[in-house]
DNA sequence: TAAAATTGAATGAATTTGATTGATTTTTTG
DNA sequence: CAAAAAATCAATCAAATTCATTCAATTTTA
């Protein structure tokens, strides 16, 4: 049997049952445990499959970039509570600085404000943009491959030939003494700008995000809103005596 | 047997087959296995099946790269001549600029120099030179729904950030009076631009876009090298009494 | 007829395969 | 919880298959 045939062989297995045993493959091609191993392998490479202890999964990474909106990314639920909510804080004519990330992203399909203007640095953003026919700006800048997001010293150049009614800002740690932080240092600047050159400055950060602190600082907290979907009043207390907190709710 | 029959008789059995060994075409046409590996050799060549170990198999193009490299664009063949030539005068650490447009996306899969840099005002471009994992910086501006190029004063601004060492530029005409020429206006201005940050500029135009000329000037001929899949002598000799004209033969 | 192209056979090189080895991981058992 | 047993694994090897290349014989073409 040829090794095209077996991947077929394999990959269809593997679309039956999500986790198959070697032995099944085994059965299935009437071939050796080695030339299974090594198929599965090099299916693996090729990021068809997973391969798991005592034969292969199937793997659906790729459907990330393809359905944004699906269950890959994490607290999808809240972030959609916390996108929906955001976008309704867009009014009519409003300018508006999107950060780069799933929060924001899923922003976008809530948007009803007619006559606005989006500059953002999320390139997945702009497919999503583009069709709800909302003009877009990008802005330019080094491509960070495993986000894709725009960073570095042209984008922060590129971003203040600009300034905006509101940003909405995705975050990696709120903390009530560090404020703001991401991990990537490059992308903090970027935040912090964006943030400056906005007349109103919202922060979306789902409850796990909080009291979480990460490595780049972007901002202290009474520099923008902070929009959450964490209930616990005494936590809530705590940062609302430092900024302005929206809690949306399900 | 004669070659075409043969030809016909293997591509009929992987029609039935999807996989087929090298065994079961020698017993089908009646000849010798050179004879058949030779024919599965150039058959090959010509894209219309995949050799595989122990005989040949169907070859499914992904649908990735149906959508962006085949029907949609017309003169796709020529285009990838084109832009297999063009890919093949990056050098090691230059720096390119990559005009939008299908015809500069051709170039992509065939560029081989190490250690590049790309800036790009074509978000298309994107997914596939990250895929090479080449650096690449995008230019910031408007996004234009039709082409998904970033136009307009952005664009132009943090384009005049940097400067080339070489640029690759698609046009939609070419005229002995009128030089390069494209439909919109906004984006003549970018790429006139990128030609004069370049230290040398090279223009993408097959055939058909040879003695056209639309709306928007670009630049005069001499401005740039043009590079073309045309091979009238005459219509040639024209051009090339103006400025350099690098042949791709297919 | 001579030159060019096609064909089939022969050669050694390259690839694939299944079995075997000992190492690693998981499960069972005390 | 830990040791033993079982299962699974990666690495290696030799046999078998398949491959590209070459060359002479044949057919086709000019």
């Amino acid at each position: 049997m040829l090794t095209p045939e077996r991947h077929r062989i394999i990959l269809q297995l593997l679309q039956e049952k999500e986790v198959v045993k070697l032995h099944e493959f085994v059965e299935a091609t009437q071939c050796s445990e080695s030339t299974i191993r090594r198929d599965l392998s090099q299916l693996e490479k090729e990021k068809k499959l997973k391969r798991v202890h005592g034969g292969a999964a199937l793997l659906q990474q790729k459907r990330e970039e393809l359905s944004v909106f699906e269950k890959s990314t994490k607290n999808i639920h809240e972030k959609q509570l916390i996108g929906k909510y955001a976008a309704s804080l867009i009014q009519d004519g409003d300018c508006i600085y999107l950060d780069a990330g799933t929060t924001t992203l899923q922003m976008i399909p809530y948007i009803e404000a007619k006559n606005i203007v989006v500059v953002t640095n999320g390139i997945m953003h702009i497919e999503v943009l583009l069709e709800k026919d909302i003009p877009t700006y990008l802005v330019g800048g080094l491509i960070k491959k495993k986000t894709n997001a725009l960073i570095g010293r042209g984008a922060i150049h590129s971003l203040q030939q600009y300034s905006f009614d509101k940003c909405f800002i995705g975050v990696n740690g709120v903390h009530i003494d560090f404020g703001y932080t991401t991990p990537d240092p490059e992308e903090a600047i970027i935040k912090q700008t964006a943030i400056h050159l906005s007349q109103q400055a919202f922060v979306l950060a789902d409850h796990s995000k909080l009291n979480e602190s990460t490595f780049a600082k972007i901002a202290p907290l009474q520099e923008a809103t902070m929009i959450t979907d964490e209930t616990d009043e005494e936590l809530l207390a705590m940062y609302e005596a430092k900024t302005t907190v929206e809690v949306v709710k399900s």
